[in-house]
DNA sequence: GCCTTTAAGATTGTCGACAATATTTATAGA
DNA sequence: TCTATAAATATTGTCGACAATCTTAAAGGC
């Protein structure tokens, strides 16, 4: 209680200056500041950042880590570029692992929060309304419900890996192909059965409802796809 | 073609000392010579390894990713102690992973791939008649028969986490609670169920049938883990 | 006698410099 | 003019030393 810590910092601000500057980046990454495929210097980062390499280094391992960027030994590393087809790899993963998470969820989660899941589904379903869903509210908003099914899973491996490998990369898809969830109301629709059948404790239908949810998604993004590859003409046929 | 690459070596020796290092310290995690909650020193590590703490960090990190080592700011790295429910965790995880790794394999695995996964079974089998099916090869080939399934998925995220966050847990745990598969020969059974699914190209019955498999492990090892809580008498009742 | 405070020790975090490797560029030969 | 070799450059890998932080132990006060 002396002079020394006068000062203490309300929120974590930094435990350790690869931690913040690991922060810093994944942000970058994410909304595109550092795009696909950039080659990261790593003089040029620390200078950036202002600190050495070493912490940077650190930094970009754990980044590499969340498979955000790949690294070569004695070349370099760059942040990921995800391809069509990784994409659609993301998401039979996430059918898997939140068809699991829905399950445990319909087992595990407790009334209160579930009745905080459905407040927060009202509260979409009036941003819906009012027309204000859009682009930022929108892609959080989803996230944020299937995360808190993960969390309601009480698995915590289950919450390290959607939350730390696939989360950022799903982000990152987001917000550079900037996607609309295609038709928030059908999903919205779609959360509400989800919550009704773990709020009645039916794990099957639980975990039916969310795949079927993340398949439905993963098609759209198909034909998308499709369109596309349709539209660019034929190529290598 | 001159005389440069004279001496082009066969396996990767070495790409970088911290490459080589995290190989070494993953075998001595999993073989438990770095035993479960060894608090980590990075000067007494450098020097057993002959490195210096820079690679070795590198190292740690990249251990820490695999989830094998826990690291605390400050603090240090501990090697991971996994609790009972984790264990429990990770086989969750695996059910939904690998049957949908099991699914994809019955739309993606080739003929091929599928001929020879039956011959490695049929080797198996002369394995557990000949009674030589003991401990390291019985390990070994359980693991080898999942692992080449995730592969015939096609799909490298699968790939990715089931192969580096999830396969050298189940290792360590294998090790060192020494565990035999309780029943080969059913063990065996149900691969040959699930291999004939995939040649059939009946996605929703491999599925089926992969999930059932490792939740049986699961309950399995549960009910030991219940034998042993009440061996152990009642402690917090 | 127990708790608080303070100081000593050890460990991790950070930094700058050197060495090894890959990439690029320039030059010589066909 | 193109290719292949070789030097030059830049980047990454590695190392040792210093600084910040945590843990442990001892001393003083209540």
């Amino acid at each position: 209680m002396s002079d020394k810590n006068n000062i203490l910092p309300l929120e974590p601000i930094t435990r350790t200056l690869a931690d913040r500057v690991c922060q810093q980046i994944v942000t970058a990454i994410v909304k595109g500041e550092l795009p696909a495929g950039y080659k990261i210097s790593e003089p040029e980062l620390a200078r950036m950042y202002g600190i050495s390499r070493g912490p940077l280094r650190e930094a970009i391992r754990r980044l590499e880590g969340l498979r955000l960027i790949e690294r070569k030994a004695h070349v370099g590393a760059r942040v990921v570029k995800l391809s069509a087809n990784e994409l659609i790899e993301i998401y039979h993963v996430r059918e898997a692992l939140e068809g699991m998470a829905c399950r445990l969820a319909a087992e595990n989660m407790s009334d209160k929060e579930i009745a905080s899941l459905k407040a927060l589904l009202d509260q979409h379903e009036q941003s819906v309304e009012e027309e204000a869903w859009s682009s930022y509210f929108q892609k959080e908003g989803d996230l944020d419900f299937h995360y808190r099914i993960v969390q309601g899973s009480k698995n915590s491996k289950l919450l390290e890996l959607l939350g730390a490998d696939l989360y950022h990369l799903v982000r990152m898809y987001r917000y550079q192909f900037s996607v609309s969830s295609s038709r928030p109301k059908r999903a919205l629709k779609e959360h509400r059965q989800i919550i009704d059948a773990i709020e009645a404790r039916d794990p099957e239908l639980a975990e039916l409802l969310m795949r079927r949810h993340i398949s439905a998604a993963r098609r759209n993004i198909e034909n998308k796809l499709n369109q596309k590859t349709e539209t660019k003409g034929e190529k290598n046929g």
